[in-house]
RNA sequence: GGGUUGCUAGCUCAAUUGGUCAGAGCUGCUGACUCUUAAUCAGUAGGUUCGGGGUUCGAGUCCCCGGCAGCCCA
């Protein structure tokens, strides 16, 4: 037998001392007719409301109140007849029970003092106190099991490895505040979105992540198969095409926020499986769907911390209010360079400069992915407050609309927050013709095996050809909004990051 | 894909040039203690040093292959 999947629990002998010992301490509790994990408790509090029933007791106070608690034993002080615990709630409210001897009796306290580890759930009953010493307490005149844990837990007093941090996330939250701070900070953001979409008249949708056709954007997609229909699927890359047949349909102004999929690896900013907020809205353009962007995280970082100038993980403050700078690609890079760049300066003429900063390209490269490569290296890598970035390379933007005065640039902004790329913004291309004309380049780029290039969406055009009103559409990261809110890395905003097997 | 660093007890980490070094703290176990706050005190247990192969009298340490992770670069 060799099937992982259906290998027997190891033995007891097996295991390590700690986890064979806390079995042998469930195994008592069942051998003594005392349930292990009952099912319902006679709790009549929270942690936290005794904490706020009772901010400010003398010490030594008596309140006459009982109640009953439960919570999650984090530390223990046994004294002989006197044993103190530290109970904590899901929220991170701590909690202390105390039992002896003359309340609980010898038979009670002895078990509790065989029988209960850290990181068990209890439950106590007793009277609220506040300890000599002055801590809010609980003297218990009786206590229950309420979940006995077969695990140790990890040291409370050290941090824990990052590897075990995102294997074992639930560890990290039983052991971290920040950890679960963190799961409600990205709540309340997204709700915050959602509320700011609501306030202006957006109406939320889901579109399809299982698709027939890849598109939307350049990226390589994950594969599945349909064994009803028997064809191939994708994992959508991207909710755009569905979001625009939405607003040829009349939804004008539509929103999604949902996960996105790429075939790729994952380092401090990306992940394979990411949330995406996209959002379009008819009579829109790329100067006002910017305008909505920046009052979104504005409201979101308001929502969550209060203010609009937000506290990262390193201490440093970081400022969203206002208005935020806005460049134009080639105006930005003109000036870094000391050299008039504009869409007709020649591949070579870029290439030179690439040498004379020390930017090493490779050689292939065309007029507008230089332009990117020297702007990121030059203006982009250091940019830290929030700035648009304007007007880029027609060429690098195929689906994107012809900038409306100015030739050879499109309608595309890119919002940059401590250096990372946070949004996207476009005026959108809404002529079926050209729109056609560049889908059919992309999937001549495809046939010639681009696997990032997007496939040729029929539906999708002729949704088109009946006619989209003119529009603005965003794309935004959440985990990297969330990234820019907190100064944290991608895998700690994903609560459950993929990760290989071990 | 390239470079680089790491993987040792349940957890966090030590171990000089290859040589009684496989160790500490916390956790666990046994005992003491009726006001503790990471309780304290005494005793004690706990290891396939990521896996495989090699060099050597001797490998946690050196070499090769593989696995996983972090960081830097493309």
């Amino acid at each position: 037998m060799s099937d992982e999947h259906v290998s027997p629990a190891p033995e007891q002998d097996d295991l390590p001392e700690q986890m064979r010992i806390r079995r042998e301490k469930r195994e008592r509790l069942l051998a003594a007719g005392v349930e292990a994990y009952p099912v319902e408790l006679p709790r009549t509090h929270s942690l936290a409301e005794v904490r706020a029933k009772y901010p400010e007791l003398e010490p030594g106070a008596s309140t006459g109140e009982v109640v009953g608690i439960t919570g999650r034993v984090m530390f223990m002080r046994n004294t002989g007849k006197l044993c103190f615990a530290t109970l904590r709630e899901g929220n991170g409210v701590e909690l202390q029970a105390m039992l002896s001897l003359a309340n609980v009796g010898e038979e009670s306290l002895a078990s509790w003092k065989a029988d209960v580890d850290l990181g068990d759930h209890v439950f106590v009953r007793g009277e609220v106190i506040a300890s000599k010493r002055g801590e809010l307490s609980v003297m218990a005149e009786e206590w229950r099991m309420a979940a006995k844990s077969l695990r140790p837990l990890p040291v409370a007093h050290k941090e824990l490895s990052e590897e075990t941090r995102i294997r074992q996330r639930y560890v990290d939250l039983i052991m971290r505040p920040q950890a679960r701070r963190m799961v409600e900070i990205r709540a309340e953001m997204v709700r915050s979105l959602r509320d700011s979409f609501h306030r202006r008249g957006f109406t939320e949708v889901e579109t399809p992540m299982l698709q027939t056709l890849h598109g939307g954007a350049a990226a390589r997609p994950f594969t599945t198969h349909s064994n009803a229909f028997d064809i191939d699927l994708y994992l959508r890359i991207a909710p755009e095409l569905y979001l625009k047949r939405c607003v040829v349909g009349g939804i004008e102004k539509v929103f999604e926020i949902n996960r996105n999929f790429r075939n790729e690896g994952s380092d401090s900013s990306h992940s394979p499986e990411f949330a995406m907020l996209e959002y379009y809205q008819a009579y829109a353009t790329y100067d006002s769907v910017g305008v909505l962007t920046r009052e979104l995280a504005q409201e979101a970082a308001e929502a969550v911390f209060g203010t609009q100038v937000v506290t990262l993980a390193d201490g440093s403050e970081y400022d969203l209010s206002g208005e935020w700078t806005a460049l134009t690609m080639y105006g930005s890079l003109s000036e870094a360079l000391g050299e008039e760049v504009t869409p007709e300066t020649p591949a070579e003429q870029l290439r030179e400069f690439a040498e004379r900063v020390g930017l090493e390209v490779a050689p292939k490269l065309g007029h507008g992915k230089l332009v990117e490569e020297l702007w990121e290296h030059l203006v982009g890598d250091h940019l830290v407050a929030p700035t648009f970035v304007r007007d880029f390379p027609v060429e690098t933007s195929p689906l994107t609309r012809q900038h409306r005065d100015t030739p050879g640039v499109a309608e595309k902004w890119d919002l940059y927050v401590r250096g990372f790329e946070l949004a996207t913004g476009y005026s959108e291309l809404v002529d079926p013709v050209v729109e056609r004309q560049r889908l059919v380049d992309q999937a001549r780029l495809g046939a010639a095996g681009d696997d990032e290039a997007m496939q040729l969406d029929e539906d999708f055009l002729r949704a088109l050809e009946y006619g989209m009103p003119p529009s603005g559409g965003v794309g935004m990261g959440i985990d990297r909004l969330l990234m820019a809110l907190t100064g944290l890395g991608i895998r700690e905003t994903i609560l459950f990051p993929l990760v290989r097997p071990q």
